[in-house]
DNA sequence: GCCGTTTTCGGCCCGACTGTTTTCAGTCG
Protein backbone atom coordinates (compact mmCIF):
# COMPACT_ATOMS: atom_id res chain seq x y z
CA UNK A 1 0.00 0.00 0.00
CA UNK A 2 1.19 3.33 -0.89
CA UNK A 3 1.50 6.34 1.97
CA UNK A 4 -1.86 7.53 1.11
CA UNK A 5 -3.59 4.83 1.26
CA UNK A 6 -2.14 4.06 4.40
CA UNK A 7 -3.09 7.25 5.99
CA UNK A 8 -6.83 6.47 4.60
CA UNK A 9 -7.26 3.47 6.06
CA UNK A 10 -5.78 4.68 9.44
CA UNK A 11 -8.22 7.47 9.42
CA UNK A 12 -11.02 5.30 8.88
CA UNK A 13 -9.91 3.46 11.91
CA UNK A 14 -10.04 6.08 13.85
CA UNK A 15 -13.85 7.21 12.71
CA UNK A 16 -14.89 3.51 13.55
CA UNK A 17 -12.89 3.09 16.82
CA UNK A 18 -15.13 6.20 17.67
CA UNK A 19 -18.29 4.65 16.49
CA UNK A 20 -17.97 2.15 18.47
CA UNK A 21 -16.71 4.19 21.48
CA UNK A 22 -13.24 1.99 21.86
CA UNK A 23 -11.33 4.14 24.18
CA UNK A 24 -11.08 7.96 23.16
CA UNK A 25 -7.24 8.34 23.35
CA UNK A 26 -6.26 5.60 21.81
CA UNK A 27 -8.27 6.82 18.98
CA UNK A 28 -6.92 10.02 19.18
CA UNK A 29 -3.46 9.11 19.62
CA UNK A 30 -3.72 7.05 16.16
CA UNK A 31 -5.28 10.24 14.90
CA UNK A 32 -2.15 12.26 16.17
CA UNK A 33 0.21 9.26 14.43
CA UNK A 34 -1.81 9.26 11.28
CA UNK A 35 -0.88 13.01 10.64
CA UNK A 36 2.81 12.41 11.38
CA UNK A 37 2.43 9.40 8.96
CA UNK A 38 0.52 11.87 6.44
CA UNK A 39 3.68 14.18 6.36
CA UNK A 40 6.11 11.34 6.36
CA UNK A 41 8.37 12.30 3.13
CA UNK A 42 9.80 8.35 2.24
CA UNK A 43 7.50 5.15 1.31
CA UNK A 44 6.18 4.32 4.77
CA UNK A 45 5.93 0.40 3.43
CA UNK A 46 9.60 0.14 2.72
CA UNK A 47 11.55 2.63 5.45
CA UNK A 48 12.94 1.46 8.28
CA UNK A 49 11.73 0.71 11.85
CA UNK A 50 13.48 3.49 13.30
CA UNK A 51 12.21 6.20 10.99
CA UNK A 52 8.44 5.17 11.68
CA UNK A 53 9.24 5.07 15.67
CA UNK A 54 10.88 8.59 15.20
CA UNK A 55 7.01 10.10 14.25
CA UNK A 56 5.45 11.50 17.29
CA UNK A 57 2.48 9.40 18.57
CA UNK A 58 3.61 6.05 16.50
CA UNK A 59 4.77 3.08 19.15
CA UNK A 60 5.04 -0.19 18.95
CA UNK A 61 1.34 -0.91 18.42
CA UNK A 62 1.05 2.11 16.17
CA UNK A 63 4.02 -0.02 14.13
CA UNK A 64 2.39 -2.94 13.51
CA UNK A 65 -0.63 -2.09 12.58
CA UNK A 66 1.13 0.69 10.11
CA UNK A 67 3.30 -2.45 9.22
CA UNK A 68 0.12 -4.74 8.54
CA UNK A 69 -1.44 -2.34 6.27
CA UNK A 70 1.82 -2.08 4.05
CA UNK A 71 1.68 -5.24 3.90
CA UNK A 72 -1.48 -6.71 3.29
CA UNK A 73 -3.74 -3.43 3.08
CA UNK A 74 -5.65 -4.38 6.33
CA UNK A 75 -4.46 -5.20 10.25
CA UNK A 76 -6.71 -7.54 12.65
CA UNK A 77 -8.23 -3.83 14.12
CA UNK A 78 -9.35 -2.64 10.94
CA UNK A 79 -10.80 -6.42 10.38
CA UNK A 80 -12.97 -6.51 13.57
CA UNK A 81 -14.25 -3.31 12.90
CA UNK A 82 -15.33 -3.62 9.74
CA UNK A 83 -16.95 -7.02 10.61
CA UNK A 84 -18.85 -5.62 13.49
CA UNK A 85 -20.17 -2.38 11.38
CA UNK A 86 -22.41 -2.72 8.78
CA UNK A 87 -21.67 -0.95 5.62
CA UNK A 88 -24.26 1.66 5.51
CA UNK A 89 -23.06 3.09 8.58
CA UNK A 90 -19.43 3.95 6.52
CA UNK A 91 -22.17 5.73 3.86
CA UNK A 92 -23.42 7.88 7.02
CA UNK A 93 -20.35 9.06 8.11
CA UNK A 94 -19.72 11.23 5.16
CA UNK A 95 -22.50 12.99 5.79
CA UNK A 96 -21.34 16.58 6.99
CA UNK A 97 -21.73 17.90 10.79
CA UNK A 98 -22.45 14.10 11.47
CA UNK A 99 -18.98 12.96 13.18
CA UNK A 100 -18.51 9.51 14.63
CA UNK A 101 -19.86 10.15 18.16
CA UNK A 102 -23.43 10.91 16.48
CA UNK A 103 -23.06 8.45 13.96
CA UNK A 104 -22.63 5.96 16.79
CA UNK A 105 -26.07 7.47 18.97
CA UNK A 106 -27.38 7.15 15.82
CA UNK A 107 -26.93 3.56 15.87
CA UNK A 108 -27.32 2.12 18.92
CA UNK A 109 -30.88 4.59 19.53
CA UNK A 110 -32.37 4.16 16.29
CA UNK A 111 -30.97 1.34 15.15
CA UNK A 112 -30.37 2.79 11.42
CA UNK A 113 -27.50 1.88 9.45
CA UNK A 114 -28.48 3.27 5.83
CA UNK A 115 -28.81 6.15 4.23
CA UNK A 116 -32.33 5.16 3.55
CA UNK A 117 -33.63 4.39 6.58
CA UNK A 118 -31.98 7.70 8.21
CA UNK A 119 -33.80 9.67 5.61
CA UNK A 120 -36.81 8.26 6.53
CA UNK A 121 -36.10 9.10 10.22
CA UNK A 122 -35.60 12.38 9.38
CA UNK A 123 -38.97 12.33 7.66
CA UNK A 124 -40.95 10.79 10.93
CA UNK A 125 -38.51 13.64 13.00
CA UNK A 126 -36.99 11.05 14.84
CA UNK A 127 -33.87 12.22 15.10
CA UNK A 128 -34.62 15.55 16.49
CA UNK A 129 -35.91 13.48 19.68
CA UNK A 130 -32.21 12.46 20.39
CA UNK A 131 -30.34 13.87 22.75
CA UNK A 132 -27.81 16.25 21.51
CA UNK A 133 -29.44 16.65 17.96
CA UNK A 134 -32.30 19.13 17.26
CA UNK A 135 -34.40 20.29 14.19
CA UNK A 136 -31.33 21.74 12.84
CA UNK A 137 -29.52 19.00 12.69
CA UNK A 138 -31.96 16.99 11.05
CA UNK A 139 -32.68 19.33 8.24
CA UNK A 140 -29.08 19.59 7.66
CA UNK A 141 -28.96 15.54 7.59
CA UNK A 142 -32.02 15.21 5.32
CA UNK A 143 -30.53 17.73 2.75
CA UNK A 144 -27.31 16.16 2.81
CA UNK A 145 -28.94 13.18 2.41
CA UNK A 146 -30.83 14.33 -1.08
CA UNK A 147 -27.47 15.92 -2.21
CA UNK A 148 -25.11 12.26 -2.12
CA UNK A 149 -28.26 10.48 -3.89
CA UNK A 150 -28.44 12.82 -6.14
CA UNK A 151 -25.27 12.47 -7.05
CA UNK A 152 -24.30 8.95 -6.21
CA UNK A 153 -23.67 7.91 -9.96
CA UNK A 154 -21.84 10.97 -10.85
CA UNK A 155 -18.23 11.56 -11.13
CA UNK A 156 -15.52 13.78 -11.06
CA UNK A 157 -14.02 15.01 -14.23
CA UNK A 158 -10.47 13.37 -12.66
CA UNK A 159 -12.15 10.15 -12.10
CA UNK A 160 -14.20 10.01 -15.01
CA UNK A 161 -11.38 10.26 -17.33
CA UNK A 162 -9.42 7.52 -15.66
CA UNK A 163 -12.08 5.60 -15.35
CA UNK A 164 -12.85 6.03 -19.04
CA UNK A 165 -8.98 5.28 -20.07
CA UNK A 166 -9.84 1.93 -18.39
CA UNK A 167 -12.80 1.30 -20.47
CA UNK A 168 -11.01 2.37 -23.59
CA UNK A 169 -8.19 -0.30 -23.16
CA UNK A 170 -11.04 -2.61 -22.21
CA UNK A 171 -13.31 -2.49 -25.35
CA UNK A 172 -10.28 -2.18 -27.49
CA UNK A 173 -9.87 -5.50 -28.71
CA UNK A 174 -13.47 -5.62 -29.79
CA UNK A 175 -13.23 -2.16 -31.61
CA UNK A 176 -10.36 -0.77 -32.79
CA UNK A 177 -11.82 2.51 -33.45
CA UNK A 178 -13.16 3.93 -30.57
CA UNK A 179 -13.74 7.83 -29.23
CA UNK A 180 -14.91 9.36 -25.67
CA UNK A 181 -18.12 11.57 -26.76
CA UNK A 182 -20.50 12.86 -24.14
CA UNK A 183 -19.71 15.57 -21.11
CA UNK A 184 -16.38 13.98 -20.82
CA UNK A 185 -15.24 15.47 -24.08
CA UNK A 186 -16.63 18.79 -22.89
CA UNK A 187 -14.70 18.94 -20.03
CA UNK A 188 -17.32 19.10 -17.76
CA UNK A 189 -16.45 19.58 -14.33
CA UNK A 190 -18.68 16.67 -13.12
CA UNK A 191 -19.79 13.73 -15.51
CA UNK A 192 -23.33 11.67 -15.32
CA UNK A 193 -22.44 9.39 -18.23
CA UNK A 194 -19.51 8.06 -20.21
CA UNK A 195 -20.53 7.78 -23.64
CA UNK A 196 -18.12 6.21 -25.90
CA UNK A 197 -18.63 5.69 -29.90
CA UNK A 198 -17.33 2.90 -31.34
CA UNK A 199 -16.89 2.46 -35.14
CA UNK A 200 -18.19 -1.11 -36.46
CA UNK A 201 -19.87 -2.52 -39.42
CA UNK A 202 -21.82 -5.18 -38.04
CA UNK A 203 -24.22 -3.22 -35.81
CA UNK A 204 -26.44 -5.96 -34.84
CA UNK A 205 -22.64 -8.17 -33.78
CA UNK A 206 -21.66 -5.07 -31.55
CA UNK A 207 -24.10 -5.79 -28.58
CA UNK A 208 -23.04 -9.14 -28.14
CA UNK A 209 -19.09 -8.49 -28.44
CA UNK A 210 -19.73 -6.10 -25.73
CA UNK A 211 -21.54 -8.40 -23.59
CA UNK A 212 -18.89 -11.04 -23.62
CA UNK A 213 -16.09 -8.79 -21.94
CA UNK A 214 -16.07 -9.57 -18.17
CA UNK A 215 -17.28 -6.87 -16.01
CA UNK A 216 -19.53 -4.86 -18.40
CA UNK A 217 -23.12 -5.21 -17.25
CA UNK A 218 -26.23 -4.86 -19.93
CA UNK A 219 -29.13 -2.96 -18.76
CA UNK A 220 -31.33 -4.75 -21.46
CA UNK A 221 -34.43 -2.37 -21.10
CA UNK A 222 -32.25 0.92 -21.89
CA UNK A 223 -30.20 -0.98 -24.51
CA UNK A 224 -30.72 -1.42 -28.45
CA UNK A 225 -29.66 -2.33 -31.88
CA UNK A 226 -27.30 1.08 -32.18
CA UNK A 227 -26.10 1.58 -28.63
CA UNK A 228 -25.33 -0.42 -25.49
CA UNK A 229 -26.18 0.67 -22.14
CA UNK A 230 -25.26 -0.20 -18.45
CA UNK A 231 -22.31 0.03 -16.41
CA UNK A 232 -19.19 -1.64 -15.29
CA UNK A 233 -18.93 -3.94 -12.15
CA UNK A 234 -18.13 -1.60 -8.76
CA UNK A 235 -18.85 1.57 -10.67
CA UNK A 236 -22.78 3.29 -10.33
CA UNK A 237 -21.81 5.77 -13.12
CA UNK A 238 -24.08 4.99 -16.32
CA UNK A 239 -21.73 4.31 -19.66
CA UNK A 240 -22.89 4.21 -23.16
CA UNK A 241 -21.38 2.51 -26.22
CA UNK A 242 -23.40 4.15 -29.95
CA UNK A 243 -22.51 2.34 -32.75
CA UNK A 244 -21.78 4.09 -36.17
CA UNK A 245 -20.37 2.72 -39.52
CA UNK A 246 -17.98 5.18 -41.06
CA UNK A 247 -20.18 7.58 -42.66
CA UNK A 248 -22.23 8.33 -39.14
CA UNK A 249 -19.04 8.62 -37.21
CA UNK A 250 -18.39 12.22 -37.35
CA UNK A 251 -22.11 13.35 -37.17
CA UNK A 252 -22.58 11.07 -33.87
CA UNK A 253 -19.75 12.38 -32.37
CA UNK A 254 -20.73 16.00 -32.74
CA UNK A 255 -24.14 15.04 -31.62
CA UNK A 256 -23.00 13.23 -28.67
CA UNK A 257 -20.29 15.04 -27.59
CA UNK A 258 -22.76 18.58 -27.80
CA UNK A 259 -25.05 19.39 -25.58
CA UNK A 260 -28.60 19.68 -27.07
CA UNK A 261 -28.52 23.69 -26.59
CA UNK A 262 -25.57 23.47 -28.69
CA UNK A 263 -27.62 21.61 -31.56
CA UNK A 264 -30.56 23.58 -32.02
CA UNK A 265 -27.86 26.88 -32.14
CA UNK A 266 -26.25 25.13 -35.32
CA UNK A 267 -29.88 23.61 -36.69
CA UNK A 268 -28.13 20.43 -36.55
CA UNK A 269 -31.05 18.11 -36.78
CA UNK A 270 -32.02 19.75 -40.44
CA UNK A 271 -28.07 19.37 -41.67
CA UNK A 272 -27.59 16.58 -44.11
CA UNK A 273 -24.42 14.64 -45.27
CA UNK A 274 -22.20 16.18 -42.15
CA UNK A 275 -18.54 14.88 -43.40
CA UNK A 276 -16.48 17.53 -41.06
CA UNK A 277 -17.47 19.61 -38.06
CA UNK A 278 -16.25 22.50 -39.40
CA UNK A 279 -18.78 22.07 -42.47
CA UNK A 280 -21.55 22.21 -39.49
CA UNK A 281 -20.37 25.73 -38.54
CA UNK A 282 -19.52 27.12 -41.88
CA UNK A 283 -23.10 26.01 -43.67
CA UNK A 284 -24.94 28.08 -40.82
CA UNK A 285 -22.28 31.32 -41.45
CA UNK A 286 -21.10 30.83 -37.46
CA UNK A 287 -16.98 30.45 -36.11
CA UNK A 288 -16.57 27.00 -35.61
CA UNK A 289 -16.66 26.27 -31.63
CA UNK A 290 -14.26 23.83 -30.20
CA UNK A 291 -15.21 20.56 -28.58
CA UNK A 292 -15.47 21.73 -24.73
CA UNK A 293 -17.00 24.63 -25.67
CA UNK A 294 -20.21 23.25 -27.26
CA UNK A 295 -22.85 23.81 -24.45
CA UNK A 296 -25.16 26.39 -26.01
CA UNK A 297 -24.85 28.69 -22.57
CA UNK A 298 -22.45 31.80 -24.24
CA UNK A 299 -19.71 30.39 -26.91
CA UNK A 300 -21.52 31.58 -29.60
CA UNK A 301 -21.46 35.41 -28.33
CA UNK A 302 -18.05 34.28 -27.73
CA UNK A 303 -17.31 33.66 -31.12
CA UNK A 304 -18.13 36.45 -32.35
CA UNK A 305 -15.50 38.67 -30.63
CA UNK A 306 -12.50 36.04 -30.44
CA UNK A 307 -10.84 33.10 -32.46
CA UNK A 308 -10.36 29.51 -30.82
CA UNK A 309 -6.88 30.40 -31.33
CA UNK A 310 -7.10 32.69 -28.51
CA UNK A 311 -7.97 30.09 -25.88
CA UNK A 312 -5.11 29.43 -23.49
CA UNK A 313 -3.55 25.85 -23.98
CA UNK A 314 -1.15 24.09 -21.52
CA UNK A 315 2.10 24.72 -22.82
CA UNK A 316 1.07 28.78 -22.98
CA UNK A 317 1.57 28.84 -18.56
CA UNK A 318 4.90 30.15 -17.92
CA UNK A 319 4.61 29.06 -14.17
CA UNK A 320 2.08 28.05 -11.34
CA UNK A 321 0.95 30.31 -8.19
CA UNK A 322 -0.84 28.55 -5.77
CA UNK A 323 0.85 25.70 -4.17
CA UNK A 324 1.77 24.10 -0.86
CA UNK A 325 5.12 22.77 0.71
CA UNK A 326 6.15 21.27 4.51
CA UNK A 327 6.02 24.72 5.76
CA UNK A 328 2.20 23.89 6.00
CA UNK A 329 0.05 21.40 5.15
CA UNK A 330 2.24 20.30 2.15
CA UNK A 331 4.19 16.98 1.16
CA UNK A 332 7.01 18.07 -0.12
CA UNK A 333 9.49 20.29 0.68
CA UNK A 334 9.53 24.00 -1.15
CA UNK A 335 12.75 22.95 -2.88
CA UNK A 336 11.43 19.34 -4.45
CA UNK A 337 8.24 21.27 -5.22
CA UNK A 338 10.13 24.39 -6.82
CA UNK A 339 12.26 21.83 -9.10
CA UNK A 340 9.07 19.62 -9.97
CA UNK A 341 7.99 22.32 -11.18
CA UNK A 342 10.86 23.87 -13.21
CA UNK A 343 11.09 20.29 -14.80
CA UNK A 344 7.89 21.01 -15.96
CA UNK A 345 9.68 23.29 -18.03
CA UNK A 346 7.97 26.31 -16.06
CA UNK A 347 9.72 28.97 -15.58
CA UNK A 348 9.10 30.20 -12.02
CA UNK A 349 7.31 28.58 -8.93
CA UNK A 350 4.83 30.58 -6.44
CA UNK A 351 4.68 29.22 -3.42
CA UNK A 352 1.74 30.00 -1.25
CA UNK A 353 1.68 28.40 1.97
CA UNK A 354 -1.30 28.74 4.69
CA UNK A 355 -0.95 31.67 6.92
CA UNK A 356 -1.22 31.44 10.50
CA UNK A 357 -5.17 32.12 10.90
CA UNK A 358 -5.58 28.31 9.34
CA UNK A 359 -3.79 26.61 12.61
CA UNK A 360 -5.05 22.64 11.64
CA UNK A 361 -3.04 22.96 8.03
CA UNK A 362 0.54 24.28 9.86
CA UNK A 363 0.04 27.87 8.87
CA UNK A 364 3.00 30.17 8.90
CA UNK A 365 3.67 32.05 11.84
CA UNK A 366 5.98 35.13 11.23
CA UNK A 367 8.95 33.10 12.24
CA UNK A 368 8.19 30.35 10.19
CA UNK A 369 7.80 33.35 6.80
CA UNK A 370 11.65 34.76 7.35
CA UNK A 371 12.77 31.17 7.41
CA UNK A 372 10.72 31.01 4.19
CA UNK A 373 11.92 33.75 2.58
CA UNK A 374 15.38 33.17 3.79
CA UNK A 375 15.43 29.75 1.92
CA UNK A 376 14.19 31.30 -0.77
CA UNK A 377 16.50 33.82 -1.27
CA UNK A 378 19.10 31.39 -0.84
CA UNK A 379 17.31 29.03 -3.84
CA UNK A 380 17.07 31.44 -5.73
CA UNK A 381 20.79 32.55 -6.18
CA UNK A 382 21.06 28.37 -7.78
CA UNK A 383 19.04 29.11 -11.24
CA UNK A 384 19.60 31.27 -13.33
CA UNK A 385 16.58 30.40 -15.83
CA UNK A 386 14.22 29.93 -12.91
CA UNK A 387 13.11 31.42 -9.80
CA UNK A 388 10.61 31.00 -6.74
CA UNK A 389 8.30 34.10 -5.82
CA UNK A 390 7.26 34.55 -2.52
CA UNK A 391 3.55 34.18 -2.23
CA UNK A 392 1.15 33.24 0.50
CA UNK A 393 -2.34 31.73 0.87
CA UNK A 394 -3.68 34.37 3.18
CA UNK A 395 -7.04 33.23 5.02
CA UNK A 396 -9.84 36.05 4.97
CA UNK A 397 -10.80 35.73 8.37
CA UNK A 398 -14.54 36.34 8.95
CA UNK A 399 -14.90 40.10 9.46
CA UNK A 400 -13.01 39.86 5.47
CA UNK A 401 -10.16 41.72 6.74
CA UNK A 402 -6.67 39.58 5.61
CA UNK A 403 -4.59 37.14 8.22
CA UNK A 404 -1.35 39.23 8.90
CA UNK A 405 -0.72 42.81 9.86
CA UNK A 406 0.90 45.13 7.06
CA UNK A 407 4.05 44.43 7.59
CA UNK A 408 4.16 41.36 7.19
CA UNK A 409 1.59 41.43 3.99
CA UNK A 410 4.16 44.02 2.20
CA UNK A 411 6.93 40.76 3.00
CA UNK A 412 5.28 38.94 -0.29
CA UNK A 413 5.38 39.31 -3.98
CA UNK A 414 2.06 38.59 -3.95
CA UNK A 415 -0.97 37.12 -1.67
CA UNK A 416 -3.84 34.92 -2.82
CA UNK A 417 -6.91 35.74 -0.24
CA UNK A 418 -8.58 32.73 0.73
CA UNK A 419 -11.81 31.67 3.00
CA UNK A 420 -11.36 28.20 5.05
CA UNK A 421 -13.13 28.47 7.93
CA UNK A 422 -16.71 29.46 8.63
CA UNK A 423 -18.01 28.37 5.10
CA UNK A 424 -21.53 28.56 5.79
CA UNK A 425 -22.77 32.24 5.08
CA UNK A 426 -26.01 33.80 3.10
CA UNK A 427 -24.67 35.92 0.19
CA UNK A 428 -24.80 38.74 1.79
CA UNK A 429 -22.18 37.87 4.99
CA UNK A 430 -20.14 36.22 1.97
CA UNK A 431 -19.76 39.29 -0.65
CA UNK A 432 -19.49 41.53 2.42
CA UNK A 433 -16.33 39.41 3.55
CA UNK A 434 -15.21 38.71 -0.32
CA UNK A 435 -15.28 42.62 -1.23
CA UNK A 436 -13.69 43.73 1.73
CA UNK A 437 -10.98 40.54 1.03
CA UNK A 438 -10.45 42.19 -2.41
CA UNK A 439 -10.08 45.67 -1.73
CA UNK A 440 -7.30 45.00 0.29
CA UNK A 441 -4.30 46.63 -1.46
CA UNK A 442 -2.12 43.54 -0.62
CA UNK A 443 -4.38 40.83 -2.16
CA UNK A 444 -3.35 39.85 -5.52
CA UNK A 445 -5.46 36.96 -6.15
CA UNK A 446 -9.03 35.41 -4.78
CA UNK A 447 -8.39 32.08 -4.02
CA UNK A 448 -11.11 29.10 -4.82
CA UNK A 449 -13.94 31.85 -4.68
CA UNK A 450 -16.90 29.65 -3.88
CA UNK A 451 -15.30 26.88 -1.45
CA UNK A 452 -16.99 24.67 -3.17
CA UNK A 453 -15.92 21.09 -3.29
CA UNK A 454 -17.64 19.27 -6.51
CA UNK A 455 -20.04 16.27 -5.27
CA UNK A 456 -18.76 16.95 -1.63
CA UNK A 457 -20.28 20.51 -0.51
CA UNK A 458 -21.79 23.24 -2.17
CA UNK A 459 -19.87 26.59 -1.57
CA UNK A 460 -20.95 29.81 -0.28
CA UNK A 461 -23.23 32.24 -2.52
CA UNK A 462 -21.72 34.93 -3.77
CA UNK A 463 -22.81 36.92 -6.88
CA UNK A 464 -20.44 36.52 -9.07
CA UNK A 465 -20.72 39.55 -11.21
CA UNK A 466 -19.87 42.23 -8.37
CA UNK A 467 -17.10 39.95 -7.43
CA UNK A 468 -15.43 40.16 -11.11
CA UNK A 469 -15.86 44.08 -11.10
CA UNK A 470 -14.37 44.36 -7.49
CA UNK A 471 -11.51 42.57 -8.70
CA UNK A 472 -11.48 44.53 -12.18
CA UNK A 473 -11.60 47.75 -10.09
CA UNK A 474 -8.94 46.64 -7.43
CA UNK A 475 -6.50 44.91 -9.85
CA UNK A 476 -7.22 41.29 -8.62
CA UNK A 477 -6.93 38.37 -10.50
CA UNK A 478 -9.70 35.56 -9.95
CA UNK A 479 -8.38 32.46 -9.33
CA UNK A 480 -9.41 29.14 -11.37
CA UNK A 481 -8.26 26.69 -9.06
CA UNK A 482 -7.75 23.73 -10.97
CA UNK A 483 -7.78 20.96 -8.42
CA UNK A 484 -10.72 18.41 -10.02
CA UNK A 485 -11.68 18.80 -6.44
CA UNK A 486 -12.46 21.96 -6.79
CA UNK A 487 -12.62 23.90 -9.67
CA UNK A 488 -13.56 26.98 -8.84
CA UNK A 489 -14.02 29.77 -10.76
CA UNK A 490 -17.20 27.91 -12.05
CA UNK A 491 -15.93 28.00 -16.35
CA UNK A 492 -19.66 29.00 -16.73
CA UNK A 493 -18.72 32.60 -14.77
CA UNK A 494 -14.96 33.06 -17.13
CA UNK A 495 -16.96 34.57 -20.32
CA UNK A 496 -17.98 37.44 -17.97
CA UNK A 497 -14.22 37.47 -16.66
CA UNK A 498 -13.48 37.89 -19.97
CA UNK A 499 -15.46 40.26 -21.06
CA UNK A 500 -14.39 42.44 -18.42
CA UNK A 501 -11.13 41.83 -18.99
CA UNK A 502 -10.40 40.13 -14.96
CA UNK A 503 -7.35 37.90 -14.92
CA UNK A 504 -7.31 34.47 -14.20
CA UNK A 505 -5.03 32.68 -12.95
CA UNK A 506 -4.61 28.87 -13.31
CA UNK A 507 -4.01 27.38 -9.79
CA UNK A 508 -3.03 23.62 -9.01
CA UNK A 509 -3.69 24.12 -5.30
CA UNK A 510 -0.75 21.24 -5.60
CA UNK A 511 0.08 19.77 -1.79
CA UNK A 512 2.59 17.43 -3.32
CA UNK A 513 4.52 17.41 -6.53
CA UNK A 514 1.98 15.08 -8.49
CA UNK A 515 -0.76 17.93 -7.26
CA UNK A 516 1.28 20.51 -9.99
CA UNK A 517 -0.39 18.00 -13.01
CA UNK A 518 -3.56 19.45 -11.90
CA UNK A 519 -3.02 22.39 -14.26
CA UNK A 520 -4.12 20.34 -16.66
CA UNK A 521 -7.21 19.96 -15.42
CA UNK A 522 -7.44 23.88 -15.18
CA UNK A 523 -6.82 24.59 -18.86
CA UNK A 524 -9.07 21.67 -20.03
CA UNK A 525 -11.66 23.31 -17.82
CA UNK A 526 -10.64 27.07 -18.38
CA UNK A 527 -10.91 26.53 -22.33
CA UNK A 528 -14.75 25.31 -21.80
CA UNK A 529 -15.61 28.94 -20.19
CA UNK A 530 -13.63 30.76 -22.89
CA UNK A 531 -10.24 31.33 -21.42
CA UNK A 532 -7.82 33.60 -23.39
CA UNK A 533 -4.09 33.09 -22.90
CA UNK A 534 -4.18 37.16 -22.88
CA UNK A 535 -6.44 37.29 -19.59
CA UNK A 536 -4.37 34.10 -17.99
CA UNK A 537 -2.23 35.30 -15.24
CA UNK A 538 0.09 32.47 -15.30
CA UNK A 539 0.79 32.81 -18.95
CA UNK A 540 1.94 36.11 -18.68
CA UNK A 541 5.72 36.50 -19.28
CA UNK A 542 7.47 37.00 -15.54
CA UNK A 543 7.84 40.99 -15.54
CA UNK A 544 4.37 41.45 -16.85
CA UNK A 545 2.68 39.13 -13.93
CA UNK A 546 5.58 41.07 -11.53
CA UNK A 547 3.74 44.12 -12.55
CA UNK A 548 0.93 43.08 -12.08
CA UNK A 549 1.87 42.19 -8.55
CA UNK A 550 2.45 45.76 -8.20
CA UNK A 551 -0.32 46.80 -9.30
CA UNK A 552 1.38 49.18 -11.81
C1' DG B 1 -1.94 4.05 22.82
C1' DC B 2 1.84 7.25 23.51
C1' DC B 3 4.63 10.43 25.85
C1' DG B 4 7.46 12.54 29.17
C1' DT B 5 8.45 13.49 33.01
C1' DT B 6 7.01 17.03 38.62
C1' DT B 7 10.13 9.35 35.30
C1' DT B 8 5.80 4.12 35.41
C1' DC B 9 1.16 7.44 35.88
C1' DG B 10 -1.70 11.38 34.29
C1' DG B 11 -2.75 13.89 30.61
C1' DC B 12 -3.27 14.09 25.92
C1' DC B 13 -3.55 19.50 19.49
C1' DC B 14 -5.89 24.26 17.91
C1' DG B 15 -9.43 27.74 17.54
C1' DA B 16 -13.86 28.69 16.49
C1' DC B 17 -18.40 27.62 15.71
C1' DT B 18 -22.90 25.36 15.89
C1' DG B 19 -26.56 23.64 17.96
C1' DT B 20 -27.41 22.07 21.70
C1' DT B 21 -27.55 23.38 26.03
C1' DT B 22 -27.71 26.66 30.27
C1' DT B 23 -21.83 25.43 30.29
C1' DC B 24 -20.48 22.26 26.65
C1' DA B 25 -19.83 18.22 23.34
C1' DG B 26 -19.07 17.41 18.76
C1' DT B 27 -17.48 18.86 14.45
C1' DC B 28 -14.73 21.18 11.11
C1' DG B 29 -11.01 23.16 8.61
Amino acid sequence: MENEQIVDALELLVKLWDVHGINEFKSKNLSFAARGLDKFAGRIANCDLDALYAIPGVGKVVVQIVQDMAQTGTCPDMDAMIEQTPPGILDILKIKGLGPKKVGVIWRELGITELDDLLAACHANQLEQLKGFGKAIQENVKAYILFLKENRRKLRLDKAGKLSQQLLELLAPAFPILTVSGELSRNCEVISSLVFIAETSDMFGAQGLIEGIVGMQTDYQQSSPFAWRGHLDGHLIPIEIHFADASQRVALQFQLGSNPEHLAQVNFFQQKNIQHEESIYSSQQLRFIVPEMREGFKEFDWAAKHQASELVQLADLTGCLHNHSTYSDGKNTLKEMAEACRALGLSYFGIADHSQYAAYAGGLKEEDIMRQHAEIDALNQTWTDFQILKGIEADILPDGSIDYNDRILASFDYVVASVHAQLVMDQERAMGRLIKAIENPYTSILGHPTGRLLLTRNGYPIDTSKILDACKANGVSIELNASPYRLDLDWRHIYEAMDKGVYVSINPDAHKIEGLKDMEYGVRVGRKGGLLKALTLNALPLNELKAFFAKA
